[in-house]
DNA sequence: GATGAATGAGTTTTCATTCAT
DNA sequence: GATGAATGAAAACTCATTCAT
């Protein structure tokens, strides 16, 4: 049996958002053109029509799908208290998703321009900033918000613009996760925690 | 007289670069077209070829003009001692230029994906990267080392996400000035200064 | 009992042709797509295939059906002597059977251009000319002829143009009637008879 | 010299319109596509759009180039008594209108369900209606608003479908004239006119 | 009696770029 | 120091149609 032939049956949709994932994050999404796709596929632009009604909606159904996790994480941030360990643990979760989906956060990250005129553009903001509240004490100063939204950026940042830097991935991840964590230790610590 | 054709005499080249880099901020660089920018200056498309080749050359050209004391910090900071005077000097001046041409760097920033195919890209990614050795010991650990790069972050991103936090503008940028000053810092320490 | 499903069972080709003449009336041919229709239907693309075999011949059939009438009227038509009654009488049936498959007489005129290409173009102008040869008197003068062929197009017209006179639609209907059959006789008499 | 090249500098535009008249009136304006248009000037289709925005603009400019004619009419109807003679004054002019730019009218006649969505169909109708309002007198009883309506469909129609019958093309347009006139006639008469 | 998945040929429209004047 | 007119290439998207199941 042809394994190949079989296993593309139905699973069309899943192959065009990986294809798309990788483009996108690769050449950026306007440079990305569904001809391409199509063409890495090999199937026709109109077969991308069938799956998803645009270019737009293509991007729109891998952002549901691989942000759930967060959305999943400030759900449970919120409910717990706001002690520095639900910080750090936050920090800690948060860096492990953007790891999982290192593509569509790098993405996410290098086409902040287009993204902002899309639907996820908006909700990506959104979660960012749900995050920062369960980080951030309303009423520290202004200094330690800072490092709670720089524990943020850092994190970001540090998926794509280290990969420079000398040593493996797994120590520079761990180290980038101990300055996102110092950053807010320090800023609880700041704000009257003990 | 009339002085606005008189000042227009002569200077459409700096004009276009302006209104360029207003459309390139706001909406992106794929997504904004030489027909919007002649538009909005009230000539034909066919004028902005009289002045520049490309359109990827009005871009150029804008980068280059407006980076230029970057290029001066850095070449600064080569001849200073490595002391932790000079990296503070380093962040304090490099904040004050982002500040300084913020249209230009928040392009920079939200358009990865499309600069990094532009001959900008390369050299963007340099000098930033030629900033971090100065300000980064080499052989200082990987985490302090990150602590360095995310100075640099923090002062990026600090221009343009944190547009929402309370606080007048000025104050936000002292804090994230002091934020990364004080990364900076922590890492010299760290990698054995006084 | 489920009526509305049991109903359904069975029914779907009339359920299309429903459909289809409501949205070919309303937007025109071109511009309804299958898709369009499938959706209304609920029911896919793929089911309206089963039922015809192309897109115009569900056009042919909706026409096919509600035409019938006209046929049988001129059968009847040519059958009578051609006399002042019978062509009012024509008239009159004719505003009849135009009254009653409004919808697709609305559709026949306003999209003359798309239907003349089609095989029920050529039926139809071949179903008017018929009717207008039982009531124009060959030898008639060209004036007379005009009149009655003046006669039709008002009834034609006078279902989907005047729907801005003021007047309850029956009344309205009876005046284009009238008008009609007016015009008939005038060129009746006209034409030398008494 | 040659000629064709030098009278085709300039008057592209003209020449747009005229092949696009041409092909809407013949097949229909969502049947035409602008690659046809393109093809039969023998210039890229981005050249049409050098001239005018959409394919609609084509048609409105078509429009508003040859239906001034009709808006002098009005402006003249209205500054006139409502007096027989004006009525048929009208009508003959109406008439002299639709023949000098029969192409374009004959598309409208024929692409209503189209020109509906469009812009130009609106102001068509108003243009008939106020044409209507001039003949009509808002006093008379209904049939003989009919009779009115019915002039002008009969003029409509008289250049499109009555192609068929015997007799030269200048005799039928006088025909037609005839009957248009005296439908208006007996409308007046019939209002208490004498 | 229908669906799910796909195609091929087409559509309108936009873009950066060119060049004679 | 510019414009008017055009082009070639490509984009996103739509449509009627097919066919194995």
């Amino acid at each position: 049996m042809d394994g190949t032939r079989q296993r593309r049956r139905g699973d069309t949709r899943q192959r065009i958002q990986d294809v798309a994932l990788g483009l996108f994050a690769e050449q950026g999404y306007e440079k990305t053109s569904l001809r391409e796709i199509a063409e890495r596929l090999d199937v026709t632009k109109a077969a991308l029509y069938y799956h998803f009604k645009t270019k737009e909606e293509i991007l729109v159904s891998i952002f549901e799908d691989l942000t759930k996790p967060i959305e999943d994480l400030i759900e449970w941030g919120r409910r717990q208290p706001h002690t520095l360990d639900t910080k750090q643990e936050i920090v800690r979760r948060y860096s492990e998703t953007l790891a999982e989906a290192a593509p569509l956060f790098r993405f996410m990250h290098e086409n902040q321009a287009t993204v902002r005129e899309l639907r996820i553009g908006e909700d990506f903001k959104a979660r960012i900033q749900s995050l920062r509240d369960i980080i951030i004490d309303p009423d520290a100063d202004l200094v330690d918000q800072v490092r709670c939204a720089s524990a943020l950026f850092t994190l970001h940042a540090g998926m794509f613009l280290l990969q420079d830097l000398e040593g493996d991935p797994e120590e520079r991840n761990k180290a980038v996760l101990e300055v996102a964590t110092d950053l807010v230790t320090q800023a609880h610590r700041g704000a009257g925690g003990s």
